[in-house]
DNA sequence: GAAATTAATGTAAACTCTTACAGTGAAGAG
DNA sequence: CTCTTCACTGTAAGAGTTTACATTAATTTC
């Protein structure tokens, strides 16, 4: 591979002159520029990113760490999305986005961190189920530049899908509807949950409901079997909600299939909510009633926000913002009398 | 952050003998390498991927280029599940992906080849709509190891999910159902779309079905609008099919739609079915009749043959693995009279 | 006991790039 | 005619690592 050297020679010039002449310095002449360029494509050059980066301490890297339950979070859609515009906002400012190695079977692995020094990226992303986890922990406390997403650590800048807000909103929805009865099951403790569990106690308690213990259980984020199974002991209830909430689109799935399966039908008879917007189940009649998380603003925010942490580290304002989800109705949520 | 160097000063040994005593050299003496371990550990130390890449032309980096028509294919449920996939096998071998910079809106962007070469990854692995665009050919013919997905190029490997095989045994099952009147809404042209179409008029021909024109009409993949409409005239027609085959899983919630909407009921009137196995949408009842890709395989295949490639080139062969798919039965092809 | 072997460590170059600083020659100033 | 300024180009260091080869000391061989 053609490098400075080999143009240096060819244009009889020295490899400095070849360095500025192709990074536009002011300090070149033209002529030599248009030379230097000329040969260079000629030759086939390439920059090398290695040497720049040694050289500069600079790598235009962006190191992405996204880890769900199973793997990588790339087949959660609510992640996908925000990786999505993520991905589309610093690749238009030049940057480009690695993963940080997750996987735990690898002989000598690296830390979390350990991998983000030895790439030397200019800043990390981190959205994960685990955030308590020591490794990560120990990312965020580094000195590298970080965002969190749906997490707020201390003194770091954090974007978070507005939780709270949204639920209540979902629980307004249907107690607007003349729904008092309503379960939840909600994911397992994390941030998110408990967020959301402050927006839906917030909601009931404004209109003074109150909802009975065994309505509100813990279950896993995108598991139909779990779903499935508390679905079915709540329909078995003497006391049976008429409105049941899940942690997310997808797990509501497996409560509508154990709810048909007794026989009631959606949202006649059950009303049912899910959470994300995902656009696979949504898009299905009967359209599912959910609060879309505006996934597109998540993670162009969170992009700029890195970026400006990045390049103006001392003007960036290190804040958490928060980002409001919207409420689709669709037609699972049936007014009761 | 300490180098090398900070460690042999410490240690009063040689630059080279701790670079030797940490990676693992044979004479080195014990005792040096615990020392130079330990302080190593003390001082932090971190190696230097640049200055490491730098030297040994190796960079254990591999490029990806996952582009659907609107953004990176992050959200692309096939595409994301081979990527999941692809990224847990190498990142267990010691290889990092970075996604190849396809922002459109950068001032003055590299190609892809640019892109690759400047980053010295060892291989890159493309799955995308467009194999026709010039800089995707651009890349695929360089010396830049390659690995392909769904696209067979010249003297390259492909990693190919059975698109005509999974087609076939689709028509085959609804054929056995009793259906002869089955329209087909197709993708775009592209080498998926061909191969089912090919698995589709193997089906038919075989059973000396003939399928009117009118029946065959090409819709975008995951555009339930196109779909809607398409299944509208064809709901219309005085000669209506009693099945209809989707591109595609998503865009078949648009066929469904159209068709609860002109009161046919599913699968009763008409049956349907879909491609590629996506759970948030096969999950829901009634179940939807698809062919599941097997994205993990065709994601750990192509990782493989990408590695083996990289590090045996000489003797990897190029080869097109064809990795099969399965139906699922689902509920929405019924069996007619 | 000299020669040969072995084990451990060191030397130095190279990979490619950027950049502070120095140098050169020409033009302009006085 | 000297001095300054300007526009351009060159020199050289240094970023952190790997590695072929050299060196040294200790051990073995006959």
């Amino acid at each position: 591979m053609a490098s400075l050297k080999d143009i240096s020679r060819q244009c009889g010039v020295s490899v400095a002159t070849v360095s500025k002449a192709l990074n536009n310095h002011t300090d070149i002449s033209e002529e030599t520029r248009d030379r230097v360029r000329k040969v260079a494509k000629e030759l086939g050059y390439s920059p090398n990113f290695s040497a720049r980066a040694l050289k500069t301490n600079r790598t235009h890297g962006i190191g992405v760490l996204f880890v769900d339950e199973a793997r990588s979070g790339l087949t959660h859609d609510y992640f996908a999305g925000v990786l999505d515009s993520f991905k589309s906002t610093v690749e238009e400012k030049g940057y480009d986005i690695t993963f940080i190695n997750c996987s735990t079977k690898q002989p000598n692995r690296m830390t979390f961190l350990e991998h983000v020094k030895y790439h030397g990226f200019d800043g990390v992303v981190i959205a994960c189920i685990d955030f308590e986890a020591p490794e990560v922990a120990e990312l965020v406390q580094s000195d590298v530049p970080v965002v969190t997403i749906d997490h707020v650590f201390n003194n770091k800048i954090a974007i978070m899908s507005d939780n709270i807000t949204g639920m209540t909103e979902l629980t307004d929805y249907c107690i607007s509807k003349g729904h008092k009865k309503i379960a939840y099951l909600h994911g397992e403790p994390s941030t998110v949950t408990t967020a959301r569990l402050t927006g839906f106690y917030r909601a009931t308690d404004k209109k003074g409901i109150t909802i009975p213990d065994e309505y509100v259980v813990a279950t896993k984020y995108r598991d139909t079997v779990g779903t499935y199974k508390e679905t079915m002991k709540l329909l078995k209830m003497k006391n049976r909600p008429t409105c049941i909430l899940y942690p997310d689109d997808f797990s509501a799935l497996g409560g509508m299939n154990a709810i048909r399966e007794m026989g009631f039908r959606i949202p006649e008879d059950i009303s049912v909510a899910g959470y994300d917007g995902i656009k696979a189940i949504t898009d299905r009649e009967p359209q599912l009633t959910t609060i879309i998380q505006a996934t597109d603003q998540i993670g162009e925010r969170a992009a700029k926000k890195l970026i400006s942490l990045i390049e103006k580290p001392k003007t960036t304002i290190i804040e958490q913002v928060v980002i409001p989800g919207s409420l689709q109705e669709g037609k699972t949520i049936a007014r009761i009398v």
